[in-house]
DNA sequence: ATCAATTTTTAGATTTGTCTAAATTTTTAT
DNA sequence: ATAAAAATTTAGACAAATCTAAAAATTGAT
């Protein structure tokens, strides 16, 4: 009776674990710990253990006790469609309906779990098949493919060197609705003046003004190098 | 500590019984029967039972055992909320995702769960404040206003009547599809021809095509009156 | 008005996803 | 190498939403 069980869609849950053990690195090949998914999912590690003996039978990951979880190809196949509809939604959200980039979210965190190939394709249509999200993180293709950019964190680029904003790390609200206070967007060139030894913090050049962030900011905050 | 309860949003299941409950008329002072609920919902009594209880419980509905169902209020107005929702889904998968009428349906079932009040007025906006959804069904305001079309069977008509399609009473993928492959559309002027007392089926002018259909087409489609 | 048919509810079970608490395994520090 | 700490699993419980089977109430036909 067994092998029909993967033909049945994936619950909401299955699909957030899958989420979350591909965001902790699930695809490479070391395997993801127990704890690590539990505090991810703001859930207990004994619920993780039952979950990943699921998505093990539905052949989602490879579980080995007390050794945590890995995914399958077809996980991260899985993952993947997830992620591109979850940042599709973000940038329908941003483009078409004006909402700004730190409160799509949650709303894109309902609409990922929305059951239906056309929809996602037409939107993604109707977006013009973008390659990156209002987060600068990439969209996977339709079949898989992953376009990651060739970026680096602003507190790693070198004294007086130039960039252009390309991304964040961190999407919180706070952090998003900083970043707007400031007018810091991404597409924008960033040249850094100074670095100041004692706490890492820089003074950069963004838009015509010149400005100060604190290390906590420039590691959040990805650029391209300008070549 | 039941005064929490209200604030919690309702379940995906609690919503679709709200709905087939305002759906079966129990918007009205008649109450609905636990059994036509569950032939609505294709589930069973008991389970229908189990939530008309707890649904009175959060004062969407007025129940009396052996008596049935009565949406309060506060539940039509949740009903109306996500009858709202579902409408201007389908609209915009129509106009704006160019899907078919016969194909919005399961899909709007599902959106019409996400919970984001922005996300449903900008939808709105977008869609420039529609009336009506695809098949003619009228979309309630943000304030829960119904606005009922006048409108009449076509199979109601007087001989040589006529009027304008402006929605349908079945609106299965079947019945849609075949009024497709005729050029039946919505806002198309109708004349009835001719009657035939023995099946009661019409003869009927469409778009300057004269066309037989059986009682039981003419029993599902809504027509408006030429005043 | 009574009894049979129908409708509805109750009682008890099941599945999914979660939890707590206890037991077990692995890791780490000495 | 071993004991303490940390991580993980198991066992048993619970809530939500459902089901089946049996009991109870209502309805309807004579």
């Amino acid at each position: 009776m067994y092998f029909w069980r993967n033909l049945y869609p994936l619950t909401r849950s299955e699909e957030n674990y899958i989420k979350a053990i591909f965001h902790l690195g699930g695809n490479a090949s070391t395997s993801v710990a127990t704890n690590a998914i539990a505090e991810e999912m703001d859930t207990k590690p004994s619920s993780v253990t039952d979950m990943a003996k699921k998505l093990a039978d539905k052949g989602l990951v490879n579980y080995v006790r007390y050794q945590g979880v890995l995914l399958t190809e077809k996980g991260i196949k899985t993952a993947l469609g997830i992620i591109r509809k979850h940042r599709l939604w973000e940038v329908f959200l941003v483009k078409k309906l004006d909402f700004s980039w730190d409160e799509v979210h949650e709303v894109a965190e309902q609409l990922e779990h929305i059951k239906s190939e056309k929809l996602i394709d037409k939107i993604d249509e109707l977006l013009e098949f973008p390659k990156y999200d209002p987060h600068g993180d990439p969209i996977p293709t339709k079949n898989g493919e992953f376009q990651e950019r060739d970026k680096q964190l602003l507190s790693e680029m070198p004294l007086s060197s130039t960039g252009i904003c390309v991304g964040v790390k961190d999407s919180s609200s706070s952090f998003l609705k900083f970043l707007d206070k400031n007018q810091i967007a991404l597409g924008e060139t960033i040249q850094i003046l100074d670095k100041e030894d004692f706490d890492d913090s820089l003074l950069i050049k963004i838009a015509e003004r010149e400005f100060h962030i604190s290390h906590q900011i420039a590691a959040n905050l990805f650029v391209k190098k300008n070549s």
